[in-house]
DNA sequence: TTGTATGCGTTATCAC
DNA sequence: GTGATAACGCATACAA
């Protein structure tokens, strides 16, 4: 049996409730005392129990993370790693800890989350992704439990607190990038088109061929299924077509490297045949061959963000939803070339 | 306020105690009243607090989850998500959930530790490295609790539960396989010094040059630091060396790709000038170019038996500690090549 | 088969 | 300043 606050009280000569205050450092408690308990707790060796504080408290300074279906390959991304290291730090400086629950279906994942909120095991939730009619995002704005989504809510974006990019023109950039380097003929490889970003790189994509007067080819919209080999096919077929594209505006670090080896195989060089330009500036992107040309997004400060805003909303419940916008930047390498 | 054992108590006219059997399916309750129970239970819509269970229970059927320093690069390596994920299933599996906490320093992380053990926030812990002269690893040896080490402990091997691969047959493998295809001069880079595997593949490393009668060239035998410079002046080094050698074992996958590069910037081709076999086999190997030869380890699944043999020690303590290896393959693909 | 009483380790509300 | 005492929500030994 572990060393309790009466224990401490016993030894110090004083109350359990003293004890109490002497952690929680309250300034009722005179200098003398506080000093004696602080002694007999370093004797004892006295932690306080985390899970007993929880109850009586009704909060346990821990937050949950949420990721889509950790399903095989998706989570091999680097990506996850690195936002999850953010929103470590975000949440480290207040103290708090991370609590992880997944499951692999979208069932066991929704599960998850009720499990957690009902059971009172984290004091708020941040969501690595934001799919369109999520019913883990309805799930938690109905029940009104501090959230947080990384990525832009599918719906009442004005209630619901959320860090993400300006996907819309980081998407324009890039494509604008790819102008003006010469190149007309450009596609658009996307992720998961139930995912919200996805869409709105779509846009930024088309937006900025039509402002420079170029035509959307419908045969350049396309969604890489991430690293399957519908994906393959697709490349492909593209590049088997009268009019195959001298440019590609891609999703992901990751997706890059595999339609690079994919182009490759067709005897395609990059950035020679085709240049490419990816989401995301993953450390990979910078000692793949050749180095990418990537946009940064920053997402350790996406992770370092929600963690922290989760945690200001956590303490602050009626405030204001928020929105906060990370800056993101493209880092020239060696993927893409003048035309 | 939420709703309690009590409220449905009420709602059920029964006392307190049926309910939490119910929850329990306690085969002593009568079919009759688990079906009012639960029904009391479905129109609260009640959840049971998981906090207020862990404290009456004295378990929390949480595991820890404890990493070498976060420090920035290390854990963008693939590896760290795909043995959480295994970990994870291990853990799912048996209805635990998990628990992360991370500092930066290795003091942020004893501190960590300690406060999961102290704090009874975890059933029991989980290493995701092994360090030598490691004080988490002993102080969870003297506090007798429950924890597992991804990889061999530095210490007190036949005292401490671990799951390892054979990682001196698994170099040993990697090594003899670049001497069947002709290679003579052999060169290792390791990881981190103070890692225990590193330590093992060296060994196997040497023994199979022994073996077959090379010798072993202390100016072969390398420490990547893992994506840092240092990394690329010994490479260059080594490459403007008079006796070059023919062909590298590196620690890690992620590592290879980064040699591959420093590589390349020499006017270096791999495999033609060059073979490289690597550890982890994780999933970029197989998309990047070259497509790396490398050493399977199985990392899914060193995370799910750790999670579930974790588990497994928890629930029976006084079992005596066990070894779990995890069997290797070598994954031929495009970066090495006969000479 | 079910109810009563008590404990799990804290914090918080009153008293004094 | 400090000490009793009652929560917090659930599980369980003991009664009935």
């Amino acid at each position: 049996m572990a060393v309790t606050i009466k224990d401490v009280a016993r030894l110090a000569n004083v109350a359990p409730s003293t004890v109490s205050r002497v952690i929680a450092n309250n300034p009722r408690i005179s200098e003398k005392t506080k000093i004696r308990v602080r002694q007999a707790m370093k004797d004892l060796g006295y932690h306080p129990n985390i899970i007993a504080r929880s109850l009586a408290n009704q909060s346990t300074r821990a937050i949950g993370l949420v990721m889509s279906s950790a399903t095989d390959k998706v989570f091999q991304n680097p990506f996850f790693p690195e936002i999850i290291r953010g929103i470590n730090r975000g949440a480290h400086e207040k103290k708090y800890s991370i609590h992880m629950s997944t499951g692999q279906m979208e069932e066991e994942i929704f599960e998850a989350v009720i499990q957690m909120v009902e059971g009172r095991l984290v004091d708020g939730i941040v969501l690595l992704y934001s799919r369109i009619d999520d019913p883990v995002q309805n799930y938690l704005k109905q029940k009104m439990f501090p959230f947080i989504v990384v990525g832009k809510p599918y719906k009442y974006e004005q209630q619901i607190t959320y860090v993400d990019n300006d996907n819309y023109s980081a998407s324009k950039d890039a494509t604008e990038s790819l102008i003006k380097k010469g190149h007309e003929k450009i596609a658009f490889v996307g992720g998961d088109p139930n995912f919200v970003v996805t869409d709105d790189r779509l846009q930024g994509y088309r937006d900025a061929l039509e402002e420079i007067g170029l035509t959307f080819h419908k045969e350049y919209q396309m969604y890489g299924e991430y690293l399957s080999d519908g994906e393959q096919e697709a490349i492909e077929r593209l590049y088997s077509s009268v009019n195959p594209p001298t440019a590609l505006v891609v999703a992901d670090d990751v997706m890059a490297f595999s339609i690079i080896n994919i182009l490759n195989q067709l005897g395609l060089r990059v950035p020679d045949d085709v240049s490419i330009i990816s989401f995301n500036n993953v450390l990979l992107s910078e000692i793949s061959s050749p180095p990418l040309t990537s946009v940064d997004i920053n997402i350790f400060r996406l992770g370092y963000e929600a963690g922290k805003n989760l945690i200001q909303r956590i303490e602050n419940p009626d405030e204001p939803a928020k929105r906060i916008i990370i800056p993101h930047k493209i880092v020239e390498r060696k993927s893409c070339r003048q035309r």
